[in-house]
DNA sequence: TCTGCTTTCTAATAATCGTTAGAGTGTGTT
DNA sequence: AACACACTCTAACGATTATTAGAAAGCAGA
């Protein structure tokens, strides 16, 4: 019953294997999640990540190997972005059986922004069309070029760093929706506190884009400015 | 602009690399989709992918800590299962994410059943379709066990092992399309191999049960027969 | 050409993982 | 109770991998 395909077979699931590689460390997921929201450089990624440079670039390497990831050069830089929107999804797929099944995760994820009021992700098609309305405002937390990459639909960039000078452009009397990267994200939590510490009505949404995008819903890609911006999100 | 949440964020991403850990084996993959087919006793596990049963208990302890699977004790046995549909779904786009991205592995998979006339998974609704009117007869070649955990609509079991002795439930008139596990299961490719040795007008699809139902449509779950059934596949 | 900057490559060490063997656990059978 | 069986646990080995430091490669600007 059993087969001389065993050698075949082998190699076939090896070759899966390198992309179950890829995913095993944190620091590779975390610049996973990173990517998604754009390409960047090593030496930003590190930064983000915490991490030093030459650990970030090795790390990139398995990534490269796994072709999850490719590169482009500009001058000095060399800028990494995923591979395609399927690597996005992937991870987003990742990341939900980990929330399904590691019940500490959900305990860690609750601990985290459980008290910041985050939005039920079911009814993200209700947020949409609240936010259609202008029923309430949709910001985007995260620094400006990644919305520029791609957003939610409706929603504004008003990056972390800049909301204390902006004030101004907030309602008081609708509530807001901040999210950022994804559920992993702190900055929409920084948001919200310090928004809600201004008396603001705040609440967090726990998506990304690729959250979103994998849920079906769609995105806004603002048109392209300069010749070397790549739009490859935007299929 | 950096923030104490590192540790915090760390400890979320170690989490999740749980899962990417658990699939970067070449042989804990295969166990995936082999329990994607129904729930299975360690001893099994270790004959169908040709490996040690200490072994191949130590890669079920991994996967068990990724809380990808779950057991159950009968007797002197102990069935694995998938801990849910989910994670047949994960085991499914992580495979696509590879042949998508992996040229290499497309290369052996072309080689492996380019020959032997591979459906384009594009049309499996027209599949379903051709079955349905009987303008094609769908065998599933892999064991029977499997098949009544779940299988194709319209498919009828036809374990490899049996085809020989039931050629005569066979059509001369029609054509055969056989499927087994999956993509890299060579259940279905023996089959049309021996069919059209014999004369039959014989196809290989390449999906699974999991492909198959990732793909959004219908499996079939056969009543469960005794109480011991476990039909967790079967929402 | 020289210098500075970003990134990769190489080498080295500590930590982890895959694999095997032997002892041990829980279960059914006699 | 004694035994056989299926499986897990522990220990140990070599093979990978993570991480760090130092050297080197590629590019831009002077």
């Amino acid at each position: 019953m059993n087969e001389t395909h065993r050698p075949l077979q082998d190699l076939l699931y090896e070759q899966v294997a390198r992309i179950g590689k890829a995913l095993s460390s944190p620091k590779r997921l975390e610049i996973l999640d990173l990517l998604a929201q754009g390409e960047k450089s090593v030496e930003r990624l590190a930064e983000e990540t915490g991490i030093d440079i030459k650990l970030a670039s090795a790390h990139l390497r398995v990534l490269k190997e796994g072709r999850l990831v490719m590169t482009r050069r500009q001058g000095r830089f060399i800028f990494y972005r995923l591979s395609g929107q399927d690597v996005a999804s992937l991870s987003v797929k990742v990341r939900s059986v980990a929330e399904q099944h590691l019940l500490e995760l959900r305990a860690a994820l609750e601990q985290m922004s459980g008290d910041i009021g985050a939005l039920d992700p079911r009814n993200r098609a209700d947020l949409l069309a609240q936010a259609r309305r202008g029923e309430v405002v949709v910001i985007d937390v995260r620094p400006a070029e990644e919305y520029q990459t791609a957003h939610l639909p409706f929603a504004r960039s008003l990056p972390l760093a800049e909301i204390e000078s902006r004030l101004a452009e907030l309602p008081m009397d609708r509530e807001i929706v901040a999210y950022c990267r994804g559920p992993f994200c702190v900055l929409s939590d920084e948001a919200v506190a310090m928004l809600r510490c201004l008396g603001f009505r705040a609440r967090k949404l726990g998506d990304g884009v690729s959250e979103w995008q994998a849920a079906g819903l769609p995105l806004e890609f603002p048109a392209t400015t300069s010749a070397t911006d790549i739009s490859y999100v935007s299929r």
